[in-house]
DNA sequence: TTGATCACG
DNA sequence: ACGTACGTGATCAAA
């Protein structure tokens, strides 16, 4: 019999949407769904070989349903913004395809498969992810349907069906008709859920049979049966599917001829669908079949002696290290060998020579995801890497792909097979090198990001020793002043409550306090941010308990016990990880445990810096730029004032407030300065009336007037700004002083407020971005400098635009004017950069 | 898993 | 009419 494939396109784009990892191209066109989507309907096509196949779409359109019934599908969520974008694009490369599909007014997918399932003589396979369908199974219908994500399908035939589900498929309507559907809103009867239903049905088999025996059932069950009648016979007539609908499709608009044409690799190529343009595609009279990227032939399990031979005749090889297991590919084969330590099997030292031999071997060059992670892992085993590598994560950042942080979603989201990792990673960079020309970042990728691994890999390596008297000292006193405030706030409010839950306390403030002061968020809940609770602090004594409460809990959970199972036995260190892919201005971030948000703005929080102390014998120098990010703004728009503002090295804030409210420097008042420091901050984010506003606490008039007054003044930063804006809006990006890109996609969105949020990114990213180039610079600059001259202080931490070394007493000034000069001079700007220096026995005097 | 909150630059 | 300062990560509560 021939084959008809009938697909739900709604259901199963949506479940391909959820399924695959969120991306999109690189000017920020999702393209997940269409991708899972994709995906699942070449393997149909594979297995299936099916001489018709059809699609069939939901139109917005309200449907009988609707009219049957208000409430059909009310409580449905809308679909998510990136989803609904790529339904037209589907729908267009179907087309390309030479895939039929089809949709009407009135009806849904399911009647539109009902329908066409029913009308022709061919055995249907239906695809869906809407268990409505299961009703349709019979002799010649079979039903595919994705139990999870896009790939495992369950397929439910006449001959199984009750053997999966335990009831039959014109069951399905029966069931619904009582236990109703949440997804749908078909109410059901009122009770009654999936068990009750089952039973019911299991005992009567359909709902005209249960109400025709209504008095054998007993008790509550017949109550809600009787109330429920009329909406136990309107959620039948819902769930039923239409199989007559009028639809002017006949088989042969089905016939499956699809071909692999330049139409639609054009659109692949669109929609960044490497691995698919990738495929080998051989047509043949079923209308085109695929065979996916050649992938290499797999030796499962190698000899440490045989991958150390392969590598004498090949230098260059890819490699992905995942537990124990580490996958080289080479010469066009994938070998697997297993590191462990067990003696019992392949000894630990003939490994770790093998090991030595593969990444010592400074001929070798190696492509890995994720070098530093390799570097750590090679550690353990006592091999140090020598070799030249490459590194797919970081190639794919700077190229700006979104990527997952781990290998195996970086396969997924390409499309790739993670058994053959090795050989992905070499595929994948492949691909990013070119893009990394083609973007004009390689030399951003080798002269900057690429020497950086090695130093954050030294940074993490060496750890910042933490004392762990202080820790336990200043957890004590933090756990009694937690009780205080606690106990202080049960008293004030007359009640316990938990004072960690700010839904439980803004319960209590508003509703036992009486604090009606403020709103609620759009989701209902109110607002107790440190922000608002300040502006009632003054009227109600307990806020302030509330506030301190706060700050000590941060303080105790997140830098005193959080820490604590962080901390090395032994050595007392911390080892942070700075993730060098994380941020999308090309800053580092770090974690397990941040290093780079340690209190500092509160004395209460300064001290817990007082935990953090060099090597015995050592001292701490601590260098941060002197607003490093307003006199790039100064060097970017070449705005004359402050050119000449940083070039006179005069305060900056004062300067602008004097400037701005037209006063003599020496009349410029505490609160103008704080005014124009605020300013200045917030013209670095992109400033908006509303945002100076809400930060000064001042009126949105006030803000506005303080703006217009700013960019009077500064006109040439204003018309940077626009220059930022308007350059993303026609290239779809905006870069740094490296060259270092940020794709910004919002920026030609239809909606306000995510465009806006565009707009102020564009602003913001050259400035904090090019920050981020240059204390990267200086990194380098001060490790070789250090290196060079034989200084044996350690960088050990980076803080945005702060670098700490742990340096030998002996060594501190050499080390100071090292630092100093690197750092001020990694590059050269319109103004200059300046550096403050600080020593001390702990981070906290070195501030 | 998500949202709220708060620590940093 | 509507919601807004830029960039991160950790913790907790509540679903």
């Amino acid at each position: 019999m021939e084959k008809l494939v009938l697909i739900d396109g709604n259901s199963l784009l949506n479940r391909a949407y959820y399924a695959t990892p969120v991306f999109s191209t690189r000017d920020g066109t999702p393209t997940n769904a269409i991708f899972g989507f994709v995906k699942l309907l070449l393997k149909i096509l594979e297995d299936v070989k099916p001489e018709y196949i059809i699609v069939a779409f939901d139109l917005k359109a309200p449907t009988f349903r609707h009219k049957m019934f208000e409430g059909y599908k009310a409580t449905r969520k809308p679909m998510p913004e990136d989803l609904a974008a790529q339904v037209k694009p589907l729908k267009n490369l179907l087309s390309a395809m030479n895939i039929a599909m089809c949709e009407k007014e009135g009806f849904e997918a399911d009647d539109i498969i009902g329908t066409l399932s029913d009308k022709f003589d061919v055995h249907s396979y239906i695809y869906t992810g809407d268990r409505d369908s299961f009703q349709l199974v019979n002799d010649k219908t079979d039903v595919y349907f994705t139990r999870k994500g896009v790939s495992d399908l369950q397929k439910l035939t006449v001959d199984n069906f009750f053997g999966e589900n335990g009831f039959y498929p014109s069951q399905v309507v029966e069931l619904k008709a009582v236990m109703g559907d949440k997804s749908d809103n078909i109410p059901g009867v009122a009770g009654i859920g999936e068990k009750g239903a089952k039973d019911l049905i299991a005992r009567f088999g359909t709902l005209d049979n249960i109400y025709a025996n209504i008095d054998d059932i007993k008790g509550a069950l017949k109550n809600k049966l009787q109330d429920g009648k009329d909406l136990a016979y309107l959620s039948h007539r819902l769930a039923t599917i239409d199989r007559n609908c009028p639809l002017d499709v006949n088989l042969e608009d089905c016939r499956a001829k699809f071909k692999y044409g330049d139409d639609v690799k054009k659109i692949f190529g669109e929609l960044e669908f490497s691995s698919l343009l990738a495929m080998d595609i051989f047509e043949n009279e079923m209308g085109g079949a695929f065979a996916a990227i050649e992938y290499p032939e797999n030796v499962i399990c190698a000899t440490a002696g045989e991958i150390a031979d392969k590598l004498k005749s090949n230098n260059e090889f890819a490699v992905d290290f995942e537990g124990a297991e580490l996958k080289i590919f080479t010469g066009g084969v994938q070998y697997c060998l297993t590191v462990t330590d067990n003696l019992l099997g392949v000894g630990l030292a003939e490994i770790a020579r093998a090991l030595a031999d593969i990444f010592g071997n400074r001929k070798n060059r190696v492509k890995v995801f994720n070098c530093k992670n390799l570097m750590h892992k090679l550690r353990e085993c006592c091999v140090e890497l020598l070799c030249e590598f490459e590194d797919v994560a970081l190639a794919g950042y700077l190229c700006g792909y979104n990527l997952a942080d781990n290998l195996k979603d970086v396969c997924k989201q390409n499309g790739l097979d993670y058994k053959y990792a090795a050989f992905d990673v070499d595929h994948l960079y492949n691909k990013y090198a070119e893009t990394l020309e083609e973007e004009h970042v390689t030399k951003l990728y080798a002269d900057i990001e690429k020497p950086l691994v090695k130093i954050l890999f030294e940074m993490e390596t060496e750890g910042v020793k933490v004392s762990p008297d202080m820790l336990d000292e200043l957890g004590e006193r933090y756990k009694q002043l937690l009780e205080q405030y606690k106990n202080s706030v049960y008293e004030k409010c007359g009640k316990q409550f938990n004072l960690n839950s700010p839904s439980q306390l803004g319960e209590v403030l508003y509703t036992n306090l009486g604090i009606t002061e403020v709103k609620k968020k759009k989701t209902g809940k109110y607002v107790t941010g440190a922000d608002v609770l300040e502006k009632l602090a003054d009227s109600y004594p307990v806020i302030a308990d509330v506030l301190k409460f706060r700050q000590y809990q941060k303080l105790y959970s997140t830098y005193i016990e959080g820490f604590r199972p962080l901390i090395e036995a032994g050595t007392h260190l911390v080892h942070t990880t700075y993730n060098q892919t994380a941020t999308v201005t090309g800053r580092l971030s770090s974690a397990n445990p941040n290093l780079q948000n340690i209190p500092v703005r509160e004395e209460e929080g300064k001290e817990l810096r007082k935990i953090f102390v060099p090597r015995d014998g050592n001292v701490f120098i601590d260098a941060d730029y002197s607003q490093i990010e307003l006199r790039l703004l100064a060097h970017f728009s070449g705005c004359k004032e402050l050119v000449e503002a940083y070039n006179l090295g005069v305060d900056i804030h004062t300067t602008t407030a004097s400037q701005v409210f037209g006063v003599a420097p020496e009349n410029v008042t505490a609160k103008m300065r704080r005014a124009a420091k605020a300013v200045n901050f917030g013209i670095i984010y992109g400033i908006s009336e509303f945002g100076l506003a809400k930060n000064l606490n001042i009126d949105v008039a006030t803000a506005r007037d303080y703006i217009d007054k700013y960019f009077k003044t500064y006109s040439a930063v204003k018309e940077y700004m626009n220059e930022n804006v308007e350059f993303a809006k026609q290239h779809g990006y905006v870069s740094t002083l490296t060259g270092r890109k940020r794709f910004i996609p919002e920026i030609k969105s239809a909606n306000f407020n995510i465009r806006q949020f565009g707009e102020r990114a564009a602003m913001n990213m050259p400035l904090q971005g090019s920050s981020a180039d240059i204390i990267k610079i200086a990194m380098i600059k001060v490790c070789e400098r250090l290196k060079k001259e034989g200084i044996k202080a350690k960088l050990i931490l980076q803080v945005h635009d702060e670098l700490v070394l742990d340096c030998p007493e002996n060594e501190t000034e050499r080390a100071v004017e090292a630092l100093k000069y690197e750092m001020e001079h990694a590059v050269s700007l319109k103004v200059p950069l300046t550096v403050e220096a600080h020593c001390g026995k702990n981070w906290y005097e070195a501030k």
